[in-house]
DNA sequence: TGTTGATGTTACCGGCAGTAACCCGCGGGG
DNA sequence: CCCCGCGGGTTACTGCCGGTAACATCAACA
């Protein structure tokens, strides 16, 4: 076996090589059967059996978490250089948005797995608790939002929290519009980003009456 | 056969009285045990026996759908009386969004149930129809206030298409802050309405950049 | 050589969604 | 009066999944 090449107890990176290879292979399966992928089938697609997936990740909400972690991570770093590029604010919005866009439209198998993972753990709390349950990927887009906008833009005193409601609040349309989006694909993705980025300019509030209707 | 109205078993309509009563049972394993409540637990609570669900709801997609649909139902009454009732524009928003968020503050078991159902189905389909997996209440919210703005906001030529962006949009934001608000608790209920109203009413584009930092 | 520890396997458990096959009371026709 | 069909109900099963215990293999080291 070509491993071990030097002494000492294994080299160094060797576990964290299998982990990545784990992972590739679940990644696979996943983008291949949808979020119904099963243990048995990553492993298998893997080269290996059960256990060992047990052993590297504990148990499915690990691996999942594992895979969420990896995908959200590039999708952060895409919308950091978005919201980073040197432009002026609606620009950067209107960049940031379609970003998010065409990353869910070059892989929706991997965004549907993202946006809903493995929703148990044990979590048999009471009432308590009753949050992280859903995706973190929006909870970590939101919270990342949430300090760009926090530091950049000034909000004024409570300015902290205002930009965590505007960053949970912006994710969450980013998200549904796109999810409706992809599924109904009802225009094309500069329109919707043109659509999106309207409404967060207040088009909504300066928008007349129709004549016709109850009024608004 | 239509049968016998008479004599005590059946009358007209006792099936949609079982349904409600199997409905009723299901309400409540699901606000007991939240989204992972077991068939076996809905027939016992119901005080019958698997097949008899089976036979009343096809699958468990059924039944959750059902149960969605009810709820969903109601949370749309309420939402659309804060729609219509007469006030300025952003009043409705404000007490809209505070209806929805009242909703899910008391009864948040219920919320997620409706939030994370059931996620499968068959859909081994390939990319296509990768729509309708999440929520449909989401799409829904999503349809009917699209069909509100679209019918009552002058939004110029495409401004149908428009509507729909934005009533996805906004459902979605109100989601997302609603979801994060309900699990940290940030701040008061109120506090999160006005936040989101800012966010909507355009304060995100004529907020300045804060001296210190990069600027957005 | 024998021990130890990592790595991998088989074989199993409990629980779930979903179904097949049986069961029982009741009304109607001979 | 008896039997027959039929709708509502149950028991008992299949197949799959997540998760685990116990066993097997092999390298390195004393």
């Amino acid at each position: 076996m070509q491993t071990t090449q030097e002494a000492g107890a294994s080299e160094p990176g060797a576990g964290e090589r299998r982990r990545r290879e784990l992972l590739e292979a679940a990644d696979r399966v996943v983008l291949r059967d949808g979020p119904k992928a099963s243990m048995n089938a990553i492993a298998a697609e893997a080269g290996i059996t059960k256990p060992i997936l047990y052993r590297h990740f504990g148990d499915k909400a690990g691996l999942y978490q594992a895979l969420a972690v990896r995908h959200t991570d590039a999708l952060l770093d895409s919308l950091r250089a978005a919201l980073d590029a040197p432009a002026e604010r609606r620009s950067r919005v209107e960049s940031t948005l379609d970003t998010y866009l065409a990353a869910i439209e070059a892989r929706p198998q991997v965004y549907r797995f993202l946006m809903h993972p493995a929703e148990d753990s044990q979590s048999s709390e009471r009432g308590f608790d009753v949050g992280l349950h859903s995706a973190p990927l929006l909870r970590r887009l939101g919270e990342e939002l949430a300090q760009v906008v926090g530091e950049r833009v000034d909000l004024g005193p409570g300015g902290e929290q205002l930009a965590r409601i505007w960053g949970h609040g912006i994710v969450g349309m980013m998200h549904a519009a796109g999810d409706w989006w992809l599924g109904e694909r009802p225009c094309a993705r500069a329109d919707l980003v043109a659509g999106l980025t309207d409404l967060l300019w207040g088009r909504l509030a300066t928008a007349g009456n129709r004549e016709d209707g109850p009024g608004f």
